[in-house]
DNA sequence: TTCGAAATAT
DNA sequence: AATATTTCGA
């Protein structure tokens, strides 16, 4: 009773339901005087409370983006109020708004102007920031984002669901269906978390076996795009995305095999290839014995396909020159076409480099390992 | 709608 | 530290 995986369907992951709720909590001394009602047609969850502490519980579960607090005057009413408010605005996943009866400029909203408050809500659910009316004076004043960003900030809820679906699975005591309020909170989101949660994908050697398969046959052609992979892998499993991903990264790979062969070349002139070498560059994996793929489990160390060694350029150094002429070089393998159009060049390598230090520096360490290991490739990718 | 680089998450 | 996912401009 796995997860389920919704791929493929790019429809409401749920039926009837928006792909996105946004949620608000109003904490405010006498919830009969907010109704929200109206904005539940659009989407929009507002669960009212009184108390700042069951406040607080039900915002560390990460059910809500918006928290509105209801600050008061009454001499030592509020303070708890207060301090819910100071920590929601501390709080990285929360939008916290005060309000309050009084219009005060440029203080917490005003609860009377009910109107405004629906658009500071709205306001967050387009664009993940606080409005500016709704900055706060004194103390708490301490804007979480601001307008400068708000543009770019349009997945901002939504990445924030995304988070919770993957994590924070089991915050289940604070999960109650009643508020002391008798106010009702939706509990299903949880569920609902999990039937959202896509697997992630392990490239075992199979299925990365199958994928290179692919990619060769198109790199052929000059069409190694994610979407024709897929079809010529024809895995209902993956999604293009999956492709995407895979291909990026074996991208990198490709080139940092094309890297280090070009930087040892260079290097020494003496730099020779196996005769034999693998069907493809591209695919040093074809051969050795695979794990057995049922027993490949995600770990953190690198991910080895297979015996990168195997097309390992040796060096001339430890080698005898007159064999030399006995071995052929291999002749440049384009493997990106435009590769060398200075324009787009997607080798980082030291190739196109004026920094002759750089370029030392690299030789150098290189040349103290006659085997570079695999990991050589960060050398050059700038991490 | 797809690609692919870059940013993020795990 | 590497792999996988997601975002986002083109």
């Amino acid at each position: 009773m796995g997860h389920h995986q919704h791929r493929g369907a790019d429809g409401p992951l749920v039926p009837g339901m928006p792909p996105m709720l946004t949620r608000v909590l109003a904490v405010v001394r006498d919830t009969a005087r907010l109704d929200f009602t109206s904005l539940h047609q659009e989407g929009y969850h507002v669960t009212r409370c009184t108390d700042p502490a069951v406040a607080v519980a039900e915002l560390q579960g990460l059910k809500f983006h918006v928290v509105m607090v209801h600050i008061y005057s009454d001499p030592g009413g509020c303070g708890a109020a207060l301090e819910l408010l100071k920590w929601a605005i501390g709080q990285p996943h929360l939008c916290a708004y005060a309000i309050s009866e009084k219009a005060v400029p440029h203080g917490p909203l005003d609860m009377n102007d009910f109107n405004n408050l629906i658009k500071a809500i709205k306001n967050v659910a387009s664009s993940g920031t606080k409005s500016p009316e709704a900055t706060l004076n004194g103390p708490y004043n301490t804007p979480l984002s601001t307008t400068a960003s708000r543009v770019k900030n349009l997945p901002f809820l939504e990445r924030r669901e995304r988070r919770k679906r993957t994590k924070q699975v089991c915050n289940i005591g604070d999960q109650e269906l009643e508020h002391k309020d008798g106010e009702y909170v939706a509990k299903e989101q949880e569920k609902l978390d999990q039937e959202f949660k896509k697997a992630r994908v392990i490239w075992t050697n199979e299925l990365h076996k199958k994928f290179v398969k692919a990619h060769d046959k198109l790199l052929a052609k000059g069409d190694d795009v994610p979407t024709k992979i897929l079809a010529l892998m024809k895995d209902s499993t993956l999604t293009r995305e999956n492709i995407a991903s895979h291909l990026q990264k074996h991208r990198m790979n490709l080139e940092g095999e094309a890297c280090r062969y070009n930087l040892r070349r260079s290097h020494s002139r003496t730099k020779h290839h196996r005769s034999t070498r693998p069907a493809s560059f591209s695919s040093p994996n074809m051969a050795s014995p695979q794990q057995d793929p049922s027993t490949i489990v995600q770990s953190r160390s690198p991910t080895v396909y297979d015996d990168r060694m195997e097309i390992q350029v040796q060096t001339s150094n430890t080698m005898d020159k007159s064999s030399e002429s006995a071995l052929v070089d291999v002749p440049p393998v384009e493997m990106y076409p435009g590769a060398d159009d200075p324009k787009q060049n997607r080798v980082p390598c030291v190739g196109n480099s004026d920094d002759n230090s750089l370029r030392e520096n690299l030789s150098e360490i290189l040349n103290k390992d006659p085997e570079p290991s695999w990991d050589d490739k960060f050398l050059f990718s700038g991490q």
